[in-house]
DNA sequence: CACAAAACTGGTTAAAAATACAGGTACTGG
DNA sequence: CCAGTACCTGTATTTTTAACCAGTTTTGTG
């Protein structure tokens, strides 16, 4: 059964399959393919579906949704996918493992243990300084810094921080991120949000600065 | 992720999703789910789909069909490590190099001319979905979704975002980083700060959605 | 030119699917 | 004993999706 040849359509269609497998581990419906080859019919898409199933290159599941079977014949390269990202090779990069740990207190500070939920692999030139791991801010404290609830931010773990950094501080058990403010009255701690208070750092508080915020990562941007 | 460590009954499940997508090539619905395991309620899938969302072993993607991910084996396996950081075996991650495409409009849009400066490898399993280019943003129209100035912002192409979404959207030569809102009414692009006016797409904008907004990286935090 | 296949637009309909809500049981640690 | 968690049933509602029908435009070919 060999198969009549694809016309550039239907190799297009069968390509964009293969990439939403790639990027969604699922195949695509039929509007999802229209919308994206922008179709102004699910109709067109359909059609496509069905020569491409008539030449025996996929395999449709009538009635189930994204039923889109590829045989295993068309099992070809899922990077030749769009032209805009492309497999680096392994050797080009310098990548740092970074630990994630566990939830900053960010709000009024909550405990944060250390505790390593995963890792990821970063550029080290990514940030300008080399980060040590990543934090999970918990809080709105800094959001008028653009920090939020959720984000990974890039530390570097240092006791030596400038004026007007933001810092991941420790007072007690305590871990937060705030800007730091060194003063002649002593140091405080500053939220970037009005709703939370300015922490003034006493002698007896047991404080000391983590680390240096370098950078931050949000991955909680999808709805 | 073996910071909670799954129930049997979770485990059957992770195993059956894992089965149906080697087997059908797509992850399964919340009914095939409860009629493989005999539930009489499709709803006891949609809580063990939940419980193991939020132990970070898959993503559920929210108003699509068949929307499970799966997180990488590979980065599961790192986790066990410990350590602050280290080289990372060859095998166990997949880098993407993502080109950075020039500074977008973010205000009174101006234009962005695609001319790509660098690129940065970063894990695909660092965003929810895929991304294909890095954005720079420039403006602060989307300041209180915490994306400021300066940011990257990772995008997927697509043209295919849902109500809500933050998008990568063309007005004409310009482009712009906006969230979108589909009505009856037609579309709007709305910006997270009150100074930015409401954008009415009208049929004649030569309006068109160029991606979709799935993470953001900042390499400016540093003083 | 004539004609067919390919490639669509536009609309409809019914099934499939996600997802919320309101319960109900069994077990477990404090 | 109580609260919390895991694990379910059952119902309901809204989207999403597949799938079909009836046309139109484009394109290659004899």
């Amino acid at each position: 059964m060999e198969h009549t040849p694809l016309t550039p359509r239907q190799q297009q269609i069968l390509d964009l399959i293969q990439d939403a497998i790639a990027r969604t581990g699922a195949p695509p419906t039929r509007a999802e393919i229209a919308r994206t080859l922008g179709f102004r019919s699910a109709n067109a898409a359909e059609e496509h579906l069905k020569a491409l199933a008539r030449k025996g290159v996929l395999e449709l599941v009538s009635g189930t949704s994204r039923g889109i079977r590829l045989v295993s014949d068309a099992v070809r390269h899922i990077n030749a996918a769009r032209g805009t990202h492309f497999d680096l090779p392994m050797t080009a990069m310098q990548p740092l493992l970074l630990p994630l740990v566990g939830r900053v207190a960010a709000g009024s500070p909550i405990l944060a243990q250390e505790h390593i939920d995963q890792s990821f692999a970063v550029e080290s030139s990514m940030f300008p300084t080399k980060p040590d791991y990543l934090l999970r801010v918990r809080g709105m404290s800094m959001r008028d810094a653009g920090i939020l609830d959720g984000d990974l931010l890039a530390v570097q773990s240092t006791r030596d921080a400038r004026n007007g950094q933001i810092v991941v501080a420790r007072l007690g058990d305590e871990v937060t991120v705030k800007r730091l403010r060194k003063s002649a009255n002593g140091i405080e701690l500053l939220p970037e949000n009005p709703d939370y208070p300015v922490i003034q750092v006493g002698e007896e508080d047991n404080f000391a600065i983590e680390g240096l915020a370098v950078g931050l990562i949000r991955n909680s941007l999808l709805l």
